[in-house]
DNA sequence: GCATGCACGCAAAACGATGTGGAAACGGAT
DNA sequence: ATCCGTTTCCACATCGTTTTGCGTGCATGC
């Protein structure tokens, strides 16, 4: 008894080769039925598996993806994830899901990623160095980006109309009688704080309203960034009529701030955010907020993806996706100001 | 040019043979200075990273762990995912978070997960069949349980003090002068439902009160499970006075289904969940509950898992380690009813 | 000057799969 | 019976590492 293992194993006590039991799994050759059926009664007996490491040497596929996100505890991230599963699980892939703790922490969590071989990456990172740019791109793993073009030759991306989504923002405060407002922005002037930021700016310019320059202030996409936020934009000035967030957890630390200043919401000022995570309706008072729809985001992501890896050419032109966005008004922006002209 | 790819390829730049650029990169055996700097110079100039595939083919080791959790949006496991990623990402370790869908996805999970050998794998489960756990104890893989014990051999688990957090909301509860209490479980009489219950019930026995025996209904760790969780008991009767719930997510989907029938929290009735998610805190009114501390469940995991793969060892005996918790006092149970005796 | 011991490197055998070129077996047509 | 085309299976090379067991060359002790 030589102890064999792994697939050798099974051919022996099947009475067929290895090559044959392979051909079996894989499907790659036809085998006659009575065979088959000999090799498959073998596999279960021995309950084998496949060493994925044995196989990826050969065939230089993990069927296995990564989403690699800046901050898991985010609620908007999980949905993603779940979208991503909704597609990736049905085509024998298993998504892993990253989590860089920070968007600084992407550098360091990168190189970890790219030793492991994934089949594809799927990013949702704002901050992007050029080194890891340059990493990612030469690793030649397929990446596909979310929420932002992450400037790799070849990667596909999606996101949301966040411009669209804000000038409709723009119009409700508008509507609203709101002129002098604050944004809080996330990491950096990062892309998607520019472009919800955008969108505002459109909506009032083309209602041609008198607009007092909306201050700006970065900090990070969490409740913590919301408070410093607020901290900014009151050393500024005191008048602010409306504070429009770059997502919910900074709406969320707002609101925080806001309330320990004693300021009433959304009396003395409106509050709004973006996601609509879950908790955006449960806070008090309810946020306003414009609809991103993170599950079909991962869902589109996923399918790019699949499609990327299926074809396995570089020949289709790079994609890029924008799902459309809702505005949900509540209760954090409504009941005031309808006056003034 | 042969163009000989991988360690080969950087051996032959380096000028040294295949085996000694592996003890370079692993530490296995010294090698000198000089060598090691020609070596990591040729690394460095062909950008060459270490295929895992063949890696682990020899070594039998993917240095990743993966974390199987039933509900990725639930915002407990995010929290329990970056504590083990504190441990693992310093020692070398990739986490992957995977995410079953629910309860019932484990299963189908559960194979993929096999497949890929990760060196460890923590669960987060509660109803894992005989059939996975065979599946799991005889795959080899070292398991580490959370929130309960998973009944494998040699698989230290980790969970917190519900029993204890519950007796604690026990007296409160007392103290505040409820009686008829109903309880909202998640999955089917899983066992952290059980504990919770046991705790409270404990409570009231250690006072010698009279206690309208606990009427109990599962349903799931989700709102949706809160809100059929109310309907089944109010379905009996319609005099509860407090509502105590396994976890967070389940609270507030009742705190939902409770005002939808008019009732008033806490005045009509009392609600408490346990977990203190970050939602707990933004509810209207805020939801007294029990801190599970998610984080500190993550880290204990990791260390868990790292020192049996360290000491490659099924010598230790297995693990059970308790964390405490905190009761967290707010509004949803407060005000009411400091009378009756 | 000769055995002895160290420090370094190397060659070669796994590890467990995939996949290609052929060989054997089998029929059907001539 | 011979020939030819299919079908079905197998041997073997290959993927990129890790890991032993051995050579070297050099300093050391006598």
């Amino acid at each position: 008894m030589t102890q064999k293992s792994g697939i050798a194993a099974v051919a022996e006590t099947a009475g067929v080769s290895v090559s044959t039991v392979s051909q079996v799994l894989s499907g790659n050759r036809p085998v006659s039925d009575a065979t088959r059926a000999r090799v498959n009664a073998a596999i279960a007996e021995l309950g084998y598996t496949p060493h994925p490491g044995a196989r990826s040497l050969r065939s230089r596929r993990t069927e296995s993806i990564a989403l690699l996100v800046p901050d898991i505890t985010n609620p908007f991230y999980p949905l993603v994830a779940v979208g991503m599963q909704d597609v990736l699980l049905p085509a024998g892939y298993l998504l892993s899901i990253l989590d860089a703790g920070s968007q600084s922490g992407t550098g360091r969590l990168l190189g970890h990623v790219l030793e492991r071989r994934f089949d594809g990456i799927a990013l949702h990172i704002d901050g992007l160095s050029d080194a890891d740019r340059a990493r990612l791109a030469d690793s030649g793993t397929r990446v596909v980006a979310l929420g932002r073009d992450i400037g790799i030759e070849g990667s596909d991306y999606v996101e949301s109309d966040d411009a669209g989504g804000f000038a409709k923002l723009g119009e409700h405060l508008l509507a609203t009688g709101r002129r002098r407002i604050g944004f809080i922005g996330g990491e950096a002037e990062s892309d998607p704080s520019r472009l919800r930021l955008g969108g505002l700016r459109q909506a009032f310019a083309a209602a041609g309203t008198e607009f007092a320059d909306a201050a700006t202030v970065f900090t990070s996409f969490t409740r913590d960034g919301g408070r410093d936020g607020v901290e900014a934009l009151y050393a500024r000035r005191d008048d602010w009529d409306a504070i429009v967030c770059a997502n919910d957890l900074i709406a969320i630390g707002a609101m925080d701030e806001l309330r320990r200043r004693g300021l009433s919401i959304p009396d003395d000022v409106a509050v709004s955010g973006y996601d609509d995570i879950d908790a955006a309706a449960l806070v008090h008072p309810s946020l306003t907020t414009v609809e991103n729809p993170a599950r079909e985001i991962g869902r589109t992501a996923a399918r790019l993806l699949l499609t990327r890896l299926a074809g396995d050419g570089d020949d289709a032109p790079t994609q890029h996706i924008t799902l459309s966005t809702r505005l949900v008004v509540r209760d954090s922006t409504t009941s005031p100001i309808p006056q003034e002209r």
